[in-house]
DNA sequence: ACCTGTGGCTGATCAC
DNA sequence: GTGATCAGCCAC
């Protein structure tokens, strides 16, 4: 087996081999690198000159901070680079630029506020190299507290609620639970920071970690006047800035907290990030999420949220293993969802805590200046906002249930063009766009190997989380060319290789009718169509499949991706299939939408099955199943209620509200009636009261948890009417029914 | 102080 | 009622 060289590929993985590095942090005029040894970990420092790209330096003549002039080669905006004593010395040049530089200031000089980014990028050092995961040294942390009765979530500014449980874990044999009857609060967090220091972990991990735990225990730390000396300088955790995180159509405000020698890494955000790109996870609770991945604690205890304070009066010793499961549990999801961001952080000028949350095109665009920087080159100006650029190609043929359908598509389509048809950014004078690309899809093609051919569990999970790494880091490829605000981006390139992509589906289409074959549905890379008659066999479809992307070009490959007994084809993008194993896959979000309240989603899913299988029969019955439960008011709220993921802040809502730049909507205002404090990226539970169908519903929403079973205020009428405009949307798709006329 | 892209469907709301 | 617009979610 040939072993990978990937750390060779100085432009992927840095110019510096340094090994077992865990850290990267401020010392005066100094960096402390901590390494992490046998025994323990050590510290070094080593000078350090931090800096910031600049036009010309007659922008900054006027400022007495000392710095020196690099010039670098090349057409790019930025020609010099500006070297700083330290790192005050740096943020100082900044302001100093931004306050003299005009209206463009900020146009004219780069400067990146993250110091372990800045030694990263201009050493070529990474963090983790030659570690294994399971080297570095982490915790897990979760509290429970203590909610005063009447209401429903602890507040830790209030005076009788308290922490009444810390557990904690670590990877190396470490299980703790501090209890809230056997200590005071203030002896539990002394004895908190007395085991971090002692155990040392380079992360600290939680679920929730930033936006709940380390609030609350800064908090009460500071009502008990107990100094969390957490750090590896024996400084606080502290918040560096309220931080907002984008991810897809997402946006999550957070505290940025920051330990001193340590990672912060909080799991709710990984589940998220893998949630992003599998949509699998019916909710982002640690114990959903634990239990998609099979990993939840054997023997679970299982508490309802709201019974916690309860039970820790009643019974403290069941809340004490239930803490204990939490950490159990938030320690099996750190290693499946942190690995992927464990190997990044050997390739990418980030720490890990900070890796996930720079979005992809970001880790891109340091892989080039790092490399520019290295070689001496001037750094391009960053794209400007650009005209929108028209993607992939989408379109339904025929609509109803066809058989049986196979799929086909375009393996790596945008890759693949940008490789075969030479695309790349026009200001990379380096090159290093596509030999970038093509290294990354050549490691990738061995590491998949290598995962097949491995015999140890171990070695092949490595081979193939790093294909899978790969994968996206390949994919992303094409986003940052289109994306802007970065250095080497470009969207025209990237109108090109989707105006490529556009005639490489078409052109697939028509070779699949001369083959005989019907489309049915198409979608940017890959076409669902039925077969000719007598291409029924797998052997047939593939060699039909071959003979499709044998008269393609070079370099652009089509497969066969799957083959189906029934399709029904709905709309673009919204469609159900029925495999040979009998399994029913639907994609789209009108067919399967998390928005969707759970009695209609499920309504919908059996609906499907019975087109699928029984082309519609029993719909009628099943409509009347589920009319006749709403109507009997037997059901749990959670099946009516709508969970919605707010996208900003209630406040900020209001004030859009009120400026007339949005409407009103049913979850803000359910939101604002609580009373409580919600966030960007907070979800909540909400169902519809009153006794019309067409209640307004921002006006008639309640909050979930607030319903009562003693009164019966769930407008049932809304929820049957929803349900009957969702069932006629079967109807075209039902054989004809005869009527009096036939 | 932060940011990968476009295309499409649905429901809620509001102006007309 | 109808159409426009926005927000949310999803496919690729």
């Amino acid at each position: 087996m040939q072993t990978l060289k990937i750390e060779e590929n100085v432009v992927l993985c840095g110019h510096d081999r340094r090994t077992r590095i865990v850290a990267v942090e401020p010392a005066g005029r100094f960096v402390r690198l901590f390494f992490r040894a046998a025994e323990g970990v050590y510290f070094h420092d080593e000078p350090f000159r931090p800096f910031i790209l600049i036009e010309e330096p007659a922008l900054i003549s006027g400022c007495r901070v000392p710095c020196a002039i690099r010039s670098l080669e090349g057409q790019g905006l930025f020609r010099y680079q500006l070297q700083f004593d330290c790192w005050a010395d740096c943020i100082s040049a900044r302001d100093y630029l931004l306050m003299h530089g005009g209206d463009r200031a900020a146009e004219r000089f780069q400067f990146v506020a993250d110091l372990a980014y800045q030694y990263l990028v201009s050493t070529g050092t990474t963090l983790f190299k030659g570690m294994e995961f399971a080297e570095l040294r982490c915790m897990c942390l979760d509290i429970e507290t203590y909610c005063t009765p009447g209401f429903s979530f602890s507040n830790p500014e209030r005076e009788d609620d308290r922490i009444t449980s810390i557990a904690c874990r670590d990877n190396h044999g470490m299980e703790t639970v501090l209890r809230g009857n056997v200590l005071a609060e203030a002896d539990m967090l002394t004895e908190l920071g007395r085991i971090i220091r002692e155990r040392d972990p380079d992360v600290l991990v939680g679920h929730n970690i930033f936006r709940f735990d380390l609030e609350y225990i800064r908090k009460r730390a500071a009502l008990n006047g107990v100094r969390l000396n957490w750090g590896r300088n024996g400084g606080e955790p502290h918040v560096v800035a309220n931080s907002r995180w984008n991810i897809a159509e997402k946006v999550i405000d957070y505290p940025r907290w920051d330990i001193y020698g340590r990672h912060i890494i909080d799991t709710y955000f990984l589940a998220l990030h893998y949630d992003i790109s599998q949509r699998s996870l019916q909710s982002l609770g640690l114990k959903q999420v634990a239990a998609h991945f099979g990993v939840a604690a054997k023997d679970r205890v299982y508490l309802a949220g709201s019974g916690l304070s309860q039970q820790f009066e009643q019974d403290p010793e069941m809340l004490y293993r239930y803490n204990q499961d939490d950490v159990i549990e938030t320690e099996a999801l750190f290693h499946i969802l942190a690995y992927p961001w464990f190997l990044q952080t050997r390739m990418f000028p980030y720490s890990l805590q900070n890796c996930p949350l720079r979005g992809n095109a970001t880790r891109i665009n340091a892989l080039f200046i790092r490399e520019y920087l290295r070689q001496g080159r001037a750094i391009p100006a960053r794209t400007a906002e650009s005209a929108p650029f028209e993607g992939g190609y989408t379109e339904l043929f025929c609509s109803g249930l066809k058989k049986p359908v196979v799929h086909c598509d375009v393996a790596s389509l945008y890759p693949s063009l940008m490789l075969a048809y030479c695309i790349r950014p026009c200001r990379d004078e380096l090159g290093l766009f596509l030999p970038m690309l093509a290294g990354l899809r050549s490691f990738r093609l061995q590491a998949k190997q290598a995962a097949r051919e491995c015999v140890d569990m171990g070695q092949r999970q490595y081979y193939d989380a790093l294909q899978q790494v790969f994968k996206v880091l390949i994919n992303s490829f094409f986003g940052y060319l289109g994306a802007s605000g970065h250095n080497f981006s470009d969207p025209a390139a990237a109108a090109e290789v989707t105006r490529l992509g556009r005639v490489t589906i078409k052109h697939m289409i028509e070779l699949l009718r001369r083959q005989g074959a019907e489309p049915v549905e198409v979608d940017t890379d890959g076409v669902y169509f039925v077969p000719p008659a007598g291409c029924e066999q797998e052997t047939q479809q593939r060699d039909l499949v071959q003979a499709v992307s044998d008269a393609l070009p070079a370099g652009i490959d089509v497969e066969m991706d799957g083959r189906y007994r029934v399709m029904f084809a709905y709309k673009v993008k919204n469609y159900a299939l029925l495999d040979d194993e009998g399994r029913i896959l639907i994609r789209g979000s009108s067919l399967k939408s998390r928005g969707m309240e759970p009695y209609l989603r499920e309504f919908l899913q059996r609906g499907i099955e019975l087109l699928l299988t029984a082309s519609g029969q029993g719909l009628d019955g099943l409509y009347g199943e589920y009319a006749n439960r709403l109507r009997s008011r037997k059901f749990e709220i959670a099946w009516v209620a709508r969970t919605e993921t707010l996208k900003e802040s209630p406040e900020n809502y209001q004030a859009k509200v009120r400026s007339a730049k949005r409407n009103r909507s049913a979850a803000f205002e359910t939101a604002l009636r609580s009373g409580r404090r919600f966030r960007a990226g907070d979800q909540i539970s909400y169902y519809i009261t009153g006794n019309e169908k067409d209640v307004t519903a921002y006006e008639n929403s309640k909050e979930a948890t607030a319903f009562d079973p003693a009164h019966v205020d769930v407008n049932v009428a809304y929820y049957v009417e929803k349900l009957r405009l969702l069932n006629k949307r079967f109807a075209p798709f039902l054989p004809k029914e005869p009527t009096l006329f036939d």
